[in-house]
DNA sequence: CTGCTGTATTAATCGTCCTAGTACAGTCAG
DNA sequence: CTGACTGTACTAGGACGATTAATACAGCAG
């Protein structure tokens, strides 16, 4: 469900709530689904349970999920996240275009690489 | 000339590195020019030596520069860089469209917010 | 020689991530 | 009610990396 890249930067909480936002996001976890505990989830990733709890209240912050005191954490009925997570990937697109023209390059090189990733889109 | 942002979770001497890196690919640091001093640039940005002279080695080790015992740093002759460099920026943008269709997000808003930069950028 | 340059080394500090252990309270099925 | 689950809170400590600090060495140029 959830593989965590040591190699990455990244603390180990960020992964998992980005991961599992990104779940979300993508319908997989569908509204007022229940996430799986905090306690079995870090023994499916062999990682402290502290680090999960940090990683939900991360979510539980951003308003992906809701949780529970004694029933669980559950993701939320609400979907603003879906529209401010587009307007996030538009933000970065605007960046990397703002970077590109400001090193030289040809925004029609940009638009080509998004060409090449429509055709062969991959999970 | 080179500005740090601490709210930035990247070291101070990556983010050195990067914003030379970027002058040297833009043209404002020509070939041959000659960098300042790992002492002056630290003393102007109220850092440590160490930290300039790590930024250094970075641009160094990845061909932007060249150092010299006793003499200074200069930008490297060479330009592969800015092949180099254009080939990362192509590599980030398939990363962030596929991410993008990943959310169900439809290309061509990608297109739309890159145009939005062609007409006004700035810097 | 003097003052600049880059380079190297070592130690110490500091903050964050993460683990570990424990405890408490709410929920629910039996 | 009991027990097993749930989320939550707290403290202590280890580990790691970034950064500072102080120093030293060697090359180059006026």
């Amino acid at each position: 469900m959830i593989l965590i890249d040591y190699s990455d930067r990244r603390p180990i909480y960020e992964q998992v709530a980005e991961k599992i936002a990104e779940l979300i996001i993508r319908g997989v976890l569908p509204p007022e689904s229940q996430l799986p505990s905090v306690r079995s989830l870090a023994m499916d990733l062999s990682i402290n349970p502290n680090t999960i709890q940090r990683a939900y209240q991360e979510l539980e912050r951003k308003g992906y999920t809701c949780s529970v005191p004694g029933k669980g954490s559950f993701v939320s009925q609400r979907t603003e996240y879906l529209e401010e997570q587009r307007e996030n990937i538009l933000e970065e697109q605007r960046k990397l275009a703002e970077k590109a023209i400001c090193l030289g390059i040809d925004p029609r090189l940009l638009k080509e690489a998004i060409d090449q990733c429509e055709g062969g889109e991959k999970a």
